[in-house]
RNA sequence: GCUGCCUUGGCUCAGUUGGUAGAGCGUCGCCUUGGUAAGGCGGAGGUCGGCGGUUCAAAUCCGCUAGGCAGCUCCA
């Protein structure tokens, strides 16, 4: 095997050499190099690692495994520099992630001044070029080892490794940390390393266990693509929904109105309405549903029968006590109950299945206080809810058209690429969680599994993510933060219809359960809004626009022109205000733009003698002049289509 | 719910070791009536989230509380 290194320096290999030494060979020489050379002719930015194998592989930073084994290392470095400034501290894990690596110990919290102190005791422990090597040791004598440098979180941890578990340590000198591996040669190689936070995190994810104190921080080969990454966070802060929605006006928050209930301001809720109104008449007039409006409460009886009483009570608003007051109400967390009630109303036959109801439906859930955030995770939202009574021989079919309208949903907001799906299934170790028998949970996601894999959907299996009455495709998507939420459900009720006593009456007159599928066409409204304000960075798509059109005179003689313009725009539907203010044009075009409206009609003299107006848009800039009615039949056309345009121009 | 950080005029932020608050934007008024990204001048507006404490004196220190943020846990 020959390597070529950056300095023209050829390396030659046996075979046979031990993988071992050629390692610590390299990691010399990629340390004096920063790192880049050829391999076999083929050039690379490279590392060097040993993997649990003890095999030599050649990694660039590119490569998941080199930048885990680049960022393990950081994390290493890290828990040495805590020792060496906090020698109390216990380490507990130092695992890498997408975003960097982060390691948790058992220590008094960390402001940014300490943060900054153990950076630079870790920039101390690179420059010094820390050589890394491993070593196994058997369970017993790893025990003690860790016993005797006083470290009881590793002990829990190799006590419960598997039986088989090779146990291994990388040792850099003074500090010797459990791991898998692999890691970097040297510490010397480690370039552009940076702590972002600091916060508490409970030892092995349970809120039973203490809470540690966790250290995130990243790692790149280049100092420039540390700033990149840091530029990347300061840029996404600008999309966030949650600062971007409330600069833009679209909803806001009031502390004595309380956490998790945001209010949405006129253009938040006119895009709202945009959304509901566009998926009402969708369901209805294209996908047979018909529509219920049902109570926003109901008395504990109700909950009872449904098993939520049973299943979620912590998670409802509940009015009243038990002992005490004879009727016990709770605000709805869901509107499946109600619309089963619907559907009992009359006796039903198989001929009147499927029964597709859908409701625009304000839901109340009473989460933690720390879970609430912007539009994202709120006590009360309204989520376009339906419920459909089919027939078992309907579900397939049923739910089929259940993901199109979905996919029909998630493509017409231009976010289909978005997005992930998931099949939720039960947890057949924690049965206390679910009703009903294992083999209907077993069959019914062989059922869902089948479906997805006939649509070719890509998916994922999340044990223990299912409803407690049903296991449920999600389909998630990502906020700027990298952080998934749930944007659509649909979800396979077999049980519930048993609860509730429902039936249909079939072809022998016998009465027979129905199935429901409870679903979502585009999930809750509100974040849905949060996140097309993330997607579009606030510059929606101008079907979803709060204002589409703003009218600017050139000055106040040319008002009673603009006002007319003004009138032509809203008698045809379109979205759109007049700035009559006494402000140079310049002045106006820059606060729209500010505004992200995406149209902007001139008129001044010229305009109002011809009877036309000057476009400018965000997708093309100045368009020039064109007749009125010309423009009024483009942007409808835009809009009636749900046209997504390219944004061309930006702030 | 847990850990930490934050909370100053409508918005974004300054306020040195505690001595009763500043700027820009916005807003209002006046002048300007102007052609494609900020015209000029002037004025009003905060008691420093709330409550309590320490102190001769607190926006600055302490406690509680309400919001906001990050992370953890949770999300039927």
């Amino acid at each position: 095997m020959q390597i070529t290194l950056k300095d023209g320096s050829v390396k030659e290999y046996a075979e046979a050499m031990s993988v071992i030494d050629i390692a610590k060979d390299l990691s010399e020489g990629l340390a004096r190099m920063a790192c880049a050379g050829e391999i076999n002719g083929k050039a690379v930015d490279l590392r060097t690692v040993v993997s649990e194998d003890c095999r030599l592989n050649i990694l660039t930073f590119q490569d998941e495994a080199g930048k885990a084994a680049y960022r393990h290392t950081a994390s290493h470095v890290l828990a040495e520099a805590v020792k060496r400034l906090y020698p109390e501290a216990k380490c507990a894990i130092g695992p890498f992630i997408e975003t960097g690596f982060y390691y948790d110990f058992d220590m008094p919290s960390l402001d940014r001044a300490a943060l900054d102190a153990i950076e630079a005791e870790m920039k101390k422990i690179i420059k010094e070029g820390r050589e890394l090597t491993r070593f196994t040791l058997p369970r017993e004598d790893a025990i003690k080892f860790m016993e005797e440098k006083q470290e009881p979180y590793k002990v829990e941890l190799i006590r419960d490794l598997p039986e088989d578990a090779e146990i291994s340590f990388y040792d850099q000198g003074d500090f010797v940390d459990l791991c898998a591996g692999p890691h970097l040669m040297s510490t010397k190689a480690l370039k552009a390393v940076k702590l972002i936070s600091s916060s508490g995190a409970y030892w092995r994810g349970s809120e039973k266990n203490k809470m540690l104190t966790r250290v995130y921080g990243t790692a790149f080969t280049k100092n420039a693509d540390l700033d990149a990454y840091l530029a990347h966070l300061e840029d996404i802060k600008k999309r966030d929904h949650n600062k971007l929605g409330r600069e833009m006006e679209l909803f806001t928050t009031v502390d004595v109105i309380g956490q998790g209930l945001p209010l949405l301001m006129p253009k938040g809720a006119k895009m709202i309405q945009t959304m509901q109104r566009w998926i009402e008449d969708l369901e209805d007039n294209e996908w047979g549903y018909v529509r219920t409006k049902t109570p926003l409460m109901a008395k504990s009886d109700l909950y009872k029968i449904s098993g939520h009483w049973d299943h979620y009570k912590d998670g409802m608003f509940v009015m009243g006590e038990e002992e005490k007051d004879k009727e016990v109400f709770a605000l709805r967390p869901m509107t499946c109950p109600f619309q089963y009630y619907v559907y009992k109303a009359s006796q039903k036959s198989y001929r009147d299945l499927p029964l597709r109801y859908g409701e625009t439906s304000t839901l109340f859930r009473n989460e933690d206080s720390g879970e609430m955030h912007g539009l994202t995770r709120v006590r009360q939202f309204t989520i376009s809810e339906g419920h459909l009574i089919v027939r078992p021989d309907q579900m397939v079919e049923e739910f089929k058209n259940c993901l199109a309208l979905a996919k029909h949903c998630l493509t017409t907001l231009g976010v289909e690429e978005d997005v992930t799906y998931h099949l939720s299934k039960w947890d057949p170790a924690d049965r206390e969680k679910y009703i009903g028998e294992p083999e209907v949970w077993e069959q019914t996601e062989q059922h869902i599994r089948d479906i997805l894999n006939e649509l070719d959907i890509p998916f994922t299996e999340e044990v223990g993510e299912a409803a407690f009455y049903g296991p449920k495709v999600d389909i998630n998507a990502k906020n700027v933060y990298g952080k998934e939420d749930t944007m659509i459900t649909i979800q396979w009720d077999a049980l519930l219809a048993e609860q509730f006593d429902m039936y249909y009456v079939d072809q022998n007159g016998d009465k027979v359960r129905p199935y429901i599928i409870h679903r979502t066409s585009m999930g809750c409204y509100e974040r849905t809004l949060a996140w097309l304000i993330e997607k579009y960075a606030g510059r929606f798509p101008t079907w979803l626009c709060p204002e589409q059109v703003r009218v600017l005179p050139i000055s106040e003689k040319y008002n009673d022109y603009a006002g007319k313009v003004l009138a032509e725009l809203r008698k045809n539907g379109i979205l759109a205000t007049l700035d009559e203010r006494a402000e140079k044009i310049g002045y106006k075009i820059r606060e729209t733009r500010k505004n992200r409206v995406p149209y902007m009609l001139v008129v001044g003299q010229k305009e109002e003698e011809e009877g036309v107006v000057s476009v400018r848009s965000r997708f093309l800039g100045d368009e020039g002049q064109k007749p009125l009615h010309e423009f009024i039949s483009a942007i409808c056309e835009e809009i009636r289509t749900k046209e997504i345009r390219k944004v061309e121009v930006t702030e």
